[in-house]
DNA sequence: TATAACGTTTACGTAAACGTCAATGCGACC
DNA sequence: GGTCGCATTGACGTTTACGTAAACGTTATA
């Protein structure tokens, strides 16, 4: 875990903090996935965490981008448009071709994302609907909704 | 909601309104899918047509719930998912215990749909500032953002 | 009547996203 | 120095959601 007292980083004459890391399985846990998920991700270019001898080490960046990417999953998007946009949004900023695309990739992707927007919206007031209705059928039989 | 027989269309003849219904090709065009999928959907449970013969006739209702399944798609949801939240819509609303299950399950899914929310606002928001960012550049190397 | 344009079933193929071994390495502890 | 415990790399298996092709029936039109 926190290895060996051998030299530690000068901490009188850098300001740099500790810079924390974490193991492939606290990340696991921490995100609730498995480590074969978190290298599959590797796999697919999603993380590049760095190594110390064979092992996986994370950083707070790699940390971020998987928090990223599960996110993208939830939203429903596969791993490769998640590594498109996770790209987008680390790019090549330095010149106008590559500034133009990303302001059009990144309209088209707000575009989908509001289409979900609005997909979300009318299916939470479905459900708050048919919720209502059978709190409301359990009123009229006498019941409390909400006891046991 | 039943009959308001006022000035409407004379009722008189003893036809019931034509109930417009549509083939396979024609639902899977209109959505964008392809009647492969349909089928699909159909064996896993989710629609269930009426037969012409051998063809599939799809009413307004089973055109309304390949909607539904498609949102649940884009939603990020899975066939069974989907299919446990469709029951879930058109359950048994006859028993307390049945009444309670709706209960618990609708607020279980608002509660996953609302994750998803704010999921949604978050890379909106995100998305919205990368592309601020570019435009900004753009405009800082003299370039106009919109023109192609 | 033939053939195109749809529809059907059956069955195998496939891409995505991992799960599940198996064999192995490596530092930690007893 | 043996055994945990956690790490690694293959490599094959599995589930989901269809795609694709074959073989065939049914209606419309030339």
């Amino acid at each position: 875990m926190t290895s060996t007292p051998t030299l530690d980083a000068p901490r009188s004459a850098t300001k740099t903090p500790p810079a924390r890391t974490w193991t492939i399985a606290e990340l696991a846990r921490e995100y609730n996935v498995t480590p074969r998920a978190i290298r599959f991700y590797e796999d697919e270019g999603l993380l590049f965490p760095t190594r110390a001898g064979m092992s996986r080490i994370y950083s707070q960046g790699d940390r971020w981008r998987l928090g990223w990417v599960l996110r993208g999953k939830r939203l429903g998007f596969s791993l490769a448009e998640i590594k498109e946009l996770l790209d987008l949004y680390h790019a090549d900023r330095s010149g106008v071709q590559q500034l133009r695309a990303i302001v059009r990739k990144s309209r088209e992707h707000v575009g989908e994302l509001e289409t979900k927007l609005r997909d979300l919206r009318a299916q939470i007031a479905e459900f708050r609907e048919v919720e209502g209705h059978a709190v409301q059928m359990l009123r009229d039989k006498g019941v409390d909704p909400e006891s046991e």
